[in-house]
DNA sequence: CGATGCATTGTTAGCGATAACAAGATCGGC
DNA sequence: GCCGATCTTGTTATCGCTAACAATGCATCG
């Protein structure tokens, strides 16, 4: 690109023009706004007010101003921005370091309608979601000045890490407990679990068993609840529960078990990999689905369609919870919105051919 | 821990101590540099020579304004140093927006190895490994004066993407191209390639199939250079190549074909979910695994000790790329290794039960 | 036609840290 | 006990930006 240029040594070259090529030498450096205001004709300040969309710029300045960002290629500091302001353009988001489909796909979702906002967002990860862990990578982020924080929180120790938060960082929880005093976002999990629930007693299924997730996971214990409500509003028997713990292992072993009893034949199960064990054990003790026993899960993972048979599941609608929260974070940045508010999302139920009805 | 102080009003309790009672009362400015330096009795400047570990500070001096700083509870300000110093805390990591097991592992590795050197990880995933993605994140980073970069890059689109890239910036790439001329991670695929393939002879078979992953992933096609390899050496007639795209699905269409070949009796798989869809395929056509059968993947997903038969498969270690790419990256950013320089993990075998010898 | 007001622009002062230099304290060697 | 070298500390400038205020121009109004 940069031509070879011979340059007679001694005066001249580079006297002169301070800013023509002798900025074009020393391009280590990146365009500050002063040179931007250089180039535009104007003060340093009215760069600043053309980038930040303050209303009293005559339009002429501002088109002015932008040619000559768009011809230096100058780009704003944000970590000037942020000393002056405050505040950084960064979001920090709390996951724990874990590949389970529901976390790994929220945070992607975030991050990309964090981009659509001009927000980055910094992650950090927890191995474990006991208090110190979560406490230390909230500090990690409010080292970095984040300009708030969301936390995915699906058990009660992870809200507990949140009680002692200096006040005043913008928070928003996702999947935590709605009795806590902070910003929130939900799947509506009991409302998943009906729509589960109620589609196998429509297929004719007298009642419904469950495999659970973790009892200490609000989302677990919401879908419990909303299966059990569904089967009392019917007025179905509502079978003993039977505990997972999200894992395909803890699938297979409770299907192990189902699978012996003649009188199983609908399972909600609080995951797809849950299913997918159940699926698996099934199969092995003869026991077709859905001929025989009914399957639906919960996530809408990517492989839900191609199992055998496909899954009818719940899907949680990420990308909706993801908007949500970011909303209500953006919210508390700008100050619109002051007190904290819930936003709870609908599932929705994706048939697919993991369910037959009785009669047939 | 702050104890109930009795002060009685009117004078001496606010006067005097500008440091003291002063600064717990307006608490809603975080403390500054200066304020350690008051209630140090220094100058800031020793406080930032303590916080740097700069050699030439008073023994006496050093535990004075560690005390101060630990009483105030002070951090620094990371917008203001990486104004002045014009690097941050800050590494940024370019991934594709997807759940699939790898690069989701890899994500949560390179958080916990960024924290545990002091940085934080900013994520930019990307929809699409195309050049424009990746460039959009790119920028976005660099708007955010990261302090390097990592980009996971198992396509030739996203390694061109990196070639208009400023020079200066470090810069990391994992799977990407080893012809490129960056700093790179990557797992030995055609290592892990013979690891199983070599094992599938071993056991006495007479070839081994592949299904392999798409052709213009880098991972993929080191995988099937590397079973190839393994055939070639030992003698081993090459069959023709299965192509897959890593889904279960793929999986499953490549054994409904495979199952009808009584010669096929070893398949090595690209990743474990195509495993995952062999396995269906061969217990629903009645070949059993490892029986009739051997399978072997790769990942090692947490799914893979739990499938019918638990899978035998090849561990990337994640976290040794994760750890590698993080340590040339620092080097970079120290400026201590200069040239680009190669890392390559070994993967290791994992055995379990889908790989039985055929003799017996 | 001068005063008043608003729109537009410029000037100055920080934000909180590091870097460069200056200055005082301490020390060994003669 | 004096001198230069070294250790330790303080002072000042600066990074690139925004906030607050000042200053200009121009239209509006009594």
């Amino acid at each position: 690109m940069r031509r070879a240029v011979t340059v007679l040594p001694g005066a001249g070259s580079r006297s002169g023009r301070e800013s023509g090529y002798e900025m074009d030498v020393r391009s280590t450096r990146s365009p500050a706004m002063t040179d931007v205001a250089k180039l535009a004709g104007v003060s340093h300040q009215t760069v600043s007010r053309v980038l930040n969309d303050h209303p009293n710029v005559r339009e002429q300045t501002r088109l002015r101003v932008r040619a000559a960002i768009a011809e230096l290629g100058y780009r704003p500091n944000r970590a000037a921005r942020a000393l002056v302001t405050g505040r950084s353009q960064l979001i920090g988001i709390v996951a724990q370091n874990s590949t389970l489909y529901g976390p790994a796909s929220l945070l992607a979702a975030f991050e990309q309608a964090a981009a659509e906002a001009g927000f980055a967002v910094s992650v950090g990860s927890v191995g474990r979601l006991d208090r110190e862990s979560i406490a230390g990578a909230v500090e990690r982020h409010l080292d970095q000045r984040v300009a708030g924080l969301v936390v995915i929180a699906p058990v009660a120790s992870a809200d507990d890490a949140l009680e002692d938060m200096p006040a005043g960082v913008p928070l928003v929880t996702i999947d935590g407990d709605p009795a806590r005093p902070h910003a929130l976002v939900t799947v509506d999990q009991a409302a998943g679990a009906r729509l589960a629930t109620e589609r196998l007693l429509r297929a004719g299924h007298r009642t419904v068993w469950h495999v659970s997730g973790p009892a200490d996971w609000y989302d677990a214990a919401g879908r419990i609840e909303g299966w059990r409500a569904s089967l009392e509003a019917a007025g179905a028997e509502v079978p003993p529960l039977v505990p997972g713990d999200w894992s395909a292992a803890s699938g297979y072993d409770a299907g192990q078990m189902l699978a012996r009893m003649p009188e199983v034949t609908a399972v909600f199960a609080a995951n797809d990999h849950q299913a997918l064990g159940l699926l698996r054990a099934f199969s092995e003790r003869g026991r077709r689905v859905p001929d025989d026993v009914s399957v639906i899960g919960f996530d809408d993972v990517p492989e839900a369609a191609f199992l055998i048979p496909p899954l009818t599941t719940v899907r949680p609608a990420f990308d909706a919870v993801a908007h949500a929260g970011l909303d209500l974070l953006l919210g508390q940045i700008t100050g619109e919105n002051e007190g904290p508010e819930r936003v709870v999302i609908a599932p929705t139920l994706v048939e697919r051919a993991s369910v037959a009805n009785i009669s047939a």
